[in-house]
DNA sequence: TCCCTGACAGAAG
DNA sequence: CCTTCTGCCAGGG
């Protein structure tokens, strides 16, 4: 149909909707929210969700990285070092290689139904 | 309209 | 551990 409400658009408020679930202290990953959202091929389309927000005032963005720990969207919250500095004030801490320790916060969302 | 470039991830060598 | 390839989708030149 002519909507201009394509299914991705669809696929990017759920996506900012699961980020908002993500208690502070917490991180999780793009493939894990894609898994959540039945749709495990979709990684790098939340990582573009995430890209288009306008703002963070209700999407806590800095809490989502990548599979192997890897800050891979501190590009989009200004000088390097801000987005590490987001979450180390809400209490993630970091390995030695620089990345976040996941096996220590990472948060599964839970799946749709 | 084609081509390229990403806030990804899993498989294969 | 590393590199390359593939699937996914939108936006800019």
């Amino acid at each position: 149909m002519r909507s201009g409400v394509t299914a991705t658009k669809l696929f990017f408020e759920e996506v900012y909707e699961m980020v908002r679930a993500i208690p502070a202290g917490r991180v999780t990953t793009y493939g894990t929210i894609a898994y959540a959202l039945a749709a495990p091929r979709h990684a790098r389309v939340v990582g573009y969700a995430l890209a288009a927000l306008p703002n963070y005032d209700e999407v806590p963005a800095h809490r989502v990285v990548n599979r192997s720990g890897i800050l891979t969207g501190e590009r989009a919250f200004g000088p390097p070092g801000v987005m590490r500095a987001l979450l180390e004030a809400e209490g993630v801490t970091f390995r030695d290689d620089g990345r976040v320790d996941l096996d220590r916060h990472l948060y599964v969302p839970r799946a749709v139904s």
